[in-house]
DNA sequence: TTAAAACTATCTACCGGTAGATAGGTAGGT
DNA sequence: ACCTACCTATCTACCGGTAGATAGTTTTAA
């Protein structure tokens, strides 16, 4: 199950999701956390010790939430393909933002390797639970690769279509 | 033609891509810069005025030398599909790092609008590339963003096998 | 021809501001 | 009494950017 914070942790914890998603990791500091959760910048350090113990949780917030995502939907659409096509679209429509991990990834070598090692995680999970859904491991990486590279250029035109189009010849 | 600029100016340029390509916009500095090319960060300044001047001169000249090798293969190999694929997997074996305007696109909305336009520039001039080379457009927006993808779970994974993997149902 | 003016490329020294992180204190709940 | 969750205050290190000086080179013009 997923680890519990308070709800001062859990603000802080959205907060910089949406600001490392926006900015990359050296893209949010903890004062504009603080800022944000109106409280001081110390106070996100008595939650998180360091920068990349918020990062690191962050990350492994990021997956928990997918993967139960993916595991949702499961339920009620048996295409594997409509529903990872179905779950990158929601978060690149309805938060606006790139993946959390391939935000991260891009800069992976540079990660403290806290950080790095949960981004991996997360296409780990990724890659496991597509290959156990009847694809071949080629499929499964690209497909993985697609919806991550269709979504940066649909953030980039900063337009739907470009990701729609980009997804259809995974059909 | 390519611009022209001095030596410095050069090395300037070289020592900020390989910055920009493993921390992103945020993680690379005029003092680090000034370090590796033996100059004062005032000197790099002196060069290029802002940040953002510098960081679009890197991506417009990233952008240059892409198009111009994607060319060049083009004259001894015919299919674009081999051509495309070869070129990203050039700039991942031969650096080991990310597409620099894949690191700037994923913060796309967070950064200076110059350096923001330059970056959907190196995507546009490959869709129109892509697009020329007698590809509809779904195709050539779905191999662009399988490349990038694959790119990145590539650098994740460590491994040039994930690229070879994700790219091969392209062809 | 040569002296003055302008330009290039660098330097030292500094600015206000922000970064992550820490020490030590305080109010309230158990 | 102790623990939780905050606070104020502070530290060192670094950020992008600027001012002003300097030495060497090039251009201008008497």
């Amino acid at each position: 199950m997923m680890e519990q914070f308070n709800q001062t942790a859990e603000a802080i914890i959205v907060s910089a999701e949406r600001l490392i998603r926006e900015g990359g990791y050296n893209g949010f500091s903890f004062r504009e956390i603080a800022t944000e959760v109106g409280v001081k910048s110390a106070s996100v350090h008595y939650h998180f010790a360091t920068k990349s113990d918020l990062a690191a949780t962050v990350a492994r917030r990021y997956t928990e939430r997918f993967m139960v995502a993916i595991d949702d939907a499961m339920k009620c659409e048996t295409n594997v393909r409509i529903v990872w096509i179905n779950a990158f679209r929601r978060a690149l429509v309805e938060d606006g933002k790139m993946c959390l991990c391939a935000v991260l990834g891009t800069t992976s070598n540079s990660l403290p390797v806290s950080v790095q090692t949960e981004t991996r995680r997360f296409f780990e999970c990724a890659l496991d639970k597509l290959n156990l859904s009847g694809l071949t491991e080629t499929q499964s990486v690209h497909i993985l690769s697609t919806l991550e590279g269709a979504m940066l250029l649909s953030l980039i035109f900063s337009k739907t279509s470009v990701f729609d189009q980009a997804v259809k010849e995974l059909m």
